[in-house]
DNA sequence: ATGAAAGCGCTAACAA
DNA sequence: TTGTTAGCGCTTTCAT
């Protein structure tokens, strides 16, 4: 018995060359029925499972895409890699996933790691510590296919999936307003990432669109967890005029805040109001329950996919027109923020 | 300008054959310094970027190994993943994900696929629909490398990581009894999984322990779900003597029953104590903070992949001794089920 | 419809 | 210390 049975294995004991055996394998229109046949019942027998590897070598595909996220842990690229991986299954593609844990070095050797496992494209949701970017143009210059999502950069010019971040900052915030808050502050996130720069954007114009005035101290930086948002509130209710609403940039900030706000005795919604972003899913089972924006994780996973093997499919193409698709945010109005009713 | 770089490249550039290159890159002691200087610099001009699939083709290891896990999007299973991802990553090992979305056929496929990438090794964690191992004794007769996490199955005979669930169960439910709560049901999980099983049995050995009479219209078997466990609720709470605590065998049907039992106005834990199982994510931010036994994610991915890498190892030598590693349940005493002050 | 032969890029045994 | 040679398993022209 063969341990792991080839396709000259199989050939020998068909008395036919191992040129016809792969074509039977594959389908090849011009192979007669029997000898297909009997191609796959001796494969079958013997256990014979295809050599990715070798067809790889040879034919120069692997089927397998990596994917860099930075941390897997974080519900939000969970979900997303789950989206990918489903598309990706369909079209059999594997995806080999690596972590950066927000750092520029890992990102690099996740890289470096994709391109040495020659896999067919790479998909990126970029850490917070990358400001250099040239190991993407470096990727681009191997012509790999690259496509970023959510986490993306304007400065180099890759196809991208994100959300409209500054759209859904403007739906959390006039909701807020809509809801009769009068004073809405914004614990925003860090800004060299432009999808927390985006939300602070959203979250001026909508003040600006209602005639708020802006007010600089009515702005916290946070950090995307709940300490940080802990502290925003805690900075919020020190003010002498004390904001009674917050838009937070995120979930874990907002969920901070509301810790904070409850541990003041302030009644949310009704003194109170707070939104996040993200739709984590702890945001429909605390109390109250939070009001947030959600992001179509998965579908964010299937669309940068399917542009991924878009790219894969035309590389000889020069079509290189810059893609980009822009999903649309979608508000969950909840407990935290609703003090009319709807 | 070679678009990538072969080591045939870098020889020609230095007028030396192949080998001597692809034993400069991989620091053969005799290389002299000299050569190895010269083919590192005419590397790293040229861009070259070593390629895995060749290499794998040749040597027979691809450095890759394939997890399956019954979701992604599950918190444990992303955190195990985390885990795993984290210690294969530092001994140079990239990761495969396939999800079996808790289905037979899924899992099959994704063995499948795992033994075409000809992968070195494979951590699973089996779906909820699986009942026929054949796929598994195929992977063993293959002589690949094989580990179970979490989900085992004991017919087979394959070397797993979990944690004791059965202690696990037992710590719970003696807790609630400590906590002074007499009646104590037990919302339980799909029984022809092992884990449940076992936490169905420590809960039971943790009321003979105590002389507490068990009662079969305490058991619910609940379904891992938020719904499930509503419905947990309802049944007990519908019973003439009802339950005034309940363990369950899972932290979303706790979370069900926590909903439940609120929405009759029963206080917790004055009046009905919870402990769920998992420590999901959720349950420290709900109000009342969740009760729960946590099963060390992190360090079982850690654990299973080192285990896998052991077997990797020493495959040739026949030292098959079957290998157990069981993890310690750590208890998280929370609010749901605190009433004594510690 | 099938065979012959070459080669993808790398590694390793054997020479020198 | 370096070269020679062969081959991992598969695909793919070019023949027949």
């Amino acid at each position: 018995m063969i341990l792991r049975a080839t396709i000259s294995n199989i050939a020998k004991e068909l008395n036919v060359t191992p040129a016809t055996v792969s074509r039977a394998l594959s389908n090849h229109p011009k192979i007669s029925e029997k000898t297909k046949k009997s191609v796959l019942s001796v494969a079958s027998r013997l256990n014979y499972k295809p050599n990715k590897v070798a067809s790889s070598l040879r034919s120069g595909k692997t089927f397998m895409i990596g994917v860099i996220v930075p941390s897997a842990e974080i519900n939000f690229f969970g979900s997303v890699v789950h989206g990918i991986e489903r598309v990706a299954n369909t079209y059999g593609y594997n995806v080999l996933i690596y972590q950066s844990n927000e750092t520029y070095e890992h990102e690099v050797k996740g890289i470096e790691t994709f391109l040495a496992a020659r896999v067919d494209g790479i998909l990126v949701s970029i850490a917070k510590d990358t400001f250099n970017c040239s190991h993407f143009t470096d990727v681009r210059n191997r012509k790999v296919p690259l496509v970023f999502f959510d986490r993306t950069n304007n400065d180099i010019n890759i196809p991208s999936v994100v959300i409209d971040d500054y759209l859904g900052a403007f739906i959390a915030t006039e909701h807020l307003i809509d809801q009769g808050y009068k004073n809405i502050a914004h614990a925003s996130g860090p800004q060299h990432i432009k999808v927390f720069y985006d939300r602070l954007k959203g979250y001026r114009s909508a003040l600006q669109a209602n005639n708020i005035k802006f007010k600089p101290e009515y702005i916290y930086q946070a950090n995307i967890s709940i300490d940080s948002g802990k502290k925003a509130a805690a900075h919020f209710l020190s003010l002498a005029q004390p904001p009674d609403a917050v838009f937070a940039a995120e979930d874990f900030t907002a969920l901070g805040i509301m810790k904070e706000v409850k541990a003041n005795k302030i009644r949310i919604p009704e003194e109170f109001g707070i939104m996040g972003f993200a739709n984590e899913l702890f945001g429909e089972h605390i109390t109250p329950t939070l009001s947030t924006i959600d992001q179509q994780t998965v579908l964010m996973g299937e669309e940068s996919f399917k542009m991924l093997l878009n790219l894969i499919e035309h590389k000889s193409e020069e079509t290189a027109v810059q893609q980009k698709v822009v999903l649309c945010p979608i508000p969950l109005f909840r407990e935290s923020s609703l003090r009319k009713k709807l």
